[in-house]
Formats: C-alpha cells, sequence, structure tokens
DNA sequence: GTGGTCTAGACCACG
DNA sequence: GTGGTCTAGACCACA
C-alpha cells in the first residue's frame, strides 16, 4: 500500500503524513474513514509504532484527521472556511515554483496547459469520486 | 534585508539559500553581482560566518553562484540546457499544491487567474531588465 | 586504514573524498555498504568530526554515497546514464596524462600495455565480486 | 594568446602554470625558448606581475623552464632520465581514471581506441614538429 | 547512537 | 580583505 523509502532525508514519520495528506486530498481516502491501526500499519510497513503515532499526531495537528482516543484515527471532513492562511501559504509556494520554472527555460504557455490539464483531471476526479 | 527564523526548523543556512535562490530567479540580484562578503553578513545577521560560507557553497553545489577564494561570490548566469530532472521535480509539486488548493476550497477560475497574472508580471520583468 | 597527509595542501577532508570515491569506483566497498559513523572515523582519524561530515556531504553532492539522518552514511548504487559530462572531464585528464607521459620518455607501447593490463584487472574485478 | 578563467576556483597563477606547461609537453614552445617577459605578460593579461612571477617561480621548480637572472626565463629542455618520481606519480593518476571512466560506464574497448588515437596523434606531432 | 546544525575562534592562500 | 579549512564543543531530531 505505501512505499517508504527507508534511503531517504526525509524522515520516516514526514513520508508518511504526505502519504496520507495525498490520499485524502485526491479523496481516496474518504471522509470520516478509519485509518489503519497504529500497530498494525507498523506490523504491515515494519516500522517502529511510535513512528506511525508521530505521523498520526502530525496529521491531526495539521488538521486532516481526528482521533477518537480507544477507538482509533479518522479522515477529518474538509471545511471551507478558514482555509485562508494555509491558501496564502500555497499560493506563495506556487508563486515560488512558477518563477523558478520560468527561470530554468519553461514557457508561460507550457505552465499554463500544464496547469489547465491538471485542473481539469482534478475536477473530474472530484466529480467522479 | 534578510528576514531570519533562528526558530524555524528549517535550517538557518537553508533560509538564506532560499533566500538568495529567490533574489537569483526573480532577478533582484543580475548575473555576476557579487554577493555580500561572508563576514559582512554574517555580521549584519548576527549569525556565525560559518553558517553564511554553507548557505554560500551550497547554492554553489545548486549552481545558483560561483565562488573565487579570494575575491568573492558572484551571482551565476542561468544556463538554459539540461534542466529537465529539476523541472520534473517543480512540475511534481505544482500537482501537488495544485491539488491541495482544490481540496481547501479554490476554484480552478482562480488558480488559473493568479497563475496569469503572475507570468504576465514575471515576463515584463524579465523585458524589463 | 587511511593515510591522511595534514601537511598536503589539498585539504583533509578532500583527501577522505579521494579516498572514498578510490574504494567506491575499486568496488572494495559494496552498494548499500554502511561507511564508519563520523564519530567513529573522526576518533579513528585524531579528526575533528566536523571535517569528516564535510567529506561525507561532499561525497553526497558528488553521487557516491547518501546519508540519512540518525541511521547513517551509505555507497550510493552506481546509475549508469547521464554521466557525458563527467566522462568528458576525465577524457581530456587522461589526454593531458598521455601527453606528459610521453613528454617524460614513456614509449607508445609501454602506455598502451599498461591500460590493457589495468582493463583485464579492472574485467575480472567486476566479474569476480 | 591566453585565456585565463578569473571566475574559476583554480588561482591564477596555477592556471598559467598549467597553460605553459601543456604548451612545453605539447612542443608549441621549444627549449631554450624565452618566456615573455613577466611586466609584458602581466600587461596583455591584465593580471598582476606578483601573479606572474609566482607562475614562473612555480614552473621553474617544477623543472619545466630555468631563470636567468636579468635575462628572463626559458624552456628548460626535457632530460630523459630521472623521471621516473614523476612517471610513477601519473601513471597512478591514469590509473585512477580509468578506474573512473568504467565506474561511469566506459568500456575497455573505448578506452583502448582513444588511447590508441591520441598516441597516434602525439607521435605524429613530435616527428611533425 | 546516528547525522545535522551552529557557534566561537584560529589560521591559510590568494590577489 | 576575500573565501576556505579546521578545531572544540554544544545541542537537536530521528529511530
Amino acid at each position: 500500500m505505501f512505499e517508504l523509502d527507508l534511503r531517504s532525508r526525509s524522515p520516516v514519520y514526514e513520508q508518511l503524513v504526505e502519504k496520507f495528506k495525498e490520499l485524502i486530498i485526491n479523496n481516496v481516502m474518504k471522509p470520516d474513514e478509519q485509518l489503519p491501526a497504529v500497530r498494525v500499519l507498523a506490523g504491515e510497513l515494519t516500522v517502529n509504532p511510535n513512528t506511525i503515532q508521530k505521523a498520526y499526531r502530525e496529521l491531526e495537528h495539521r488538521g486532516y484527521i481526528y482521533s477518537v482516543p480507544g477507538k482509533g484515527s479518522f479522515v477529518r471532513p474538509a471545511v471551507p472556511g478558514n482555509n485562508a492562511a494555509k491558501l496564502r501559504t500555497l499560493e506563495e509556494e506556487l508563486s515560488r515554483i512558477v518563477s523558478e520554472m520560468l527561470y530554468l527555460g519553461s514557457t508561460p504557455q507550457e505552465i499554463i496547459t500544464r496547469i489547465k490539464t491538471q485542473l481539469a483531471k482534478g475536477e473530474g476526479g472530484k466529480l467522479d469520486d
């Protein structure tokens, strides 16, 4: 299910956070769906349970999941409002990336085309799922 | 000139690398322009000279500047070719960010508009300089 | 294990880089084999740990090893593709050296024989390992 | 006549040494031919005369030229004997380079061919000049 | 215990 | 005065 790169510079728990974020954002994991139990996932990935727990704690802190003591962790439904701060951060990142692509030789046309393609896919995905 | 966050989890030298990368990419620092001397910048930012040097060396490794012992460090003029690998990485980052913006409630129209605006500015900047 | 020349004009960390490069290139250190821990090697060579780390980071930048924080540093398996630039540099060095050997009195026959011998050994080594 | 790279990491005087070595080795500068006067060359290259002098001193120390006080510096004729130490060093360098080329994916056949080609040229050059 | 970051402070080569 | 090297020694995050 997960492909962890133990050789990577980025810590294992961070890789887990990113994987789950991706699954949640792309609606592969649905709202209120339960995440694998810590010990189970630790077993499957042959990773220390502490590492899984750290990842779940981080996901909770970033607002992607909620934990119910004694029951487990679940995908937190997205709330449309109150994301202004996060969106501003993302917009800055996006600016940075577009600047760098231009610097490295991408043409504005290429960049626009690429984003439009993705937006089309993203919309479809959202509607279809 | 620089705003360092000493409490950030991202190391000081990495923050410096990002700042300079931004200045170079956005053509605020021109090709062959000299960067502040290691000791001078260290003094201004009240940071250890070794930390500045680490940032400069990293920038050199990443191809943004060149350092000439005894002379100084300078912005390396951009070479158009062979950025395929870097561009692929950036495109993946861009995908990730666009996905997340959609998840947080941005509309495709907003995203496209924002990027077009930036591309227009970027072009102007390039031409004007 | 290592012979460092502290009086050499070539810096200690650079000597270390060259030693490890040699071990890796000649397959004395195998892919994914762990390098000595920074502090351990520093102790053995009576050199500052920072110096070792600088060498390791340099080896990582040059693509010979990878370091995983908290785990260790390991030999990076060779990837065949995209060494065109490095090979061109080496070919120039080779030209320079052959010229100088001719100048110093080596005969073409001697040079060819010597290289053929090495190539035979190199092949054997590769196959045997 | 000379192309100095002031942006290079390698010091100017070292670049000069290498250039002259190359000219002498390839018989472009003949034995007992006079090198440009320090001040003249400094003027042409717009370089500090001290730098030229340092290069000449280094060339003399390495046995490529001799200096006659009050007259100038001249190419030292090659003496066939007594180069054993230098040759051993060169052979080691050659081994190192061949190893690295193999590591980077060159085939033994390619390496042999390339050296034979150069040896043919070198011989011709020597005989023709 | 591992690599990584940072400071304080010394010394060197180059131009 | 410039970048570069090195030491000594402290502290942090990760597994």
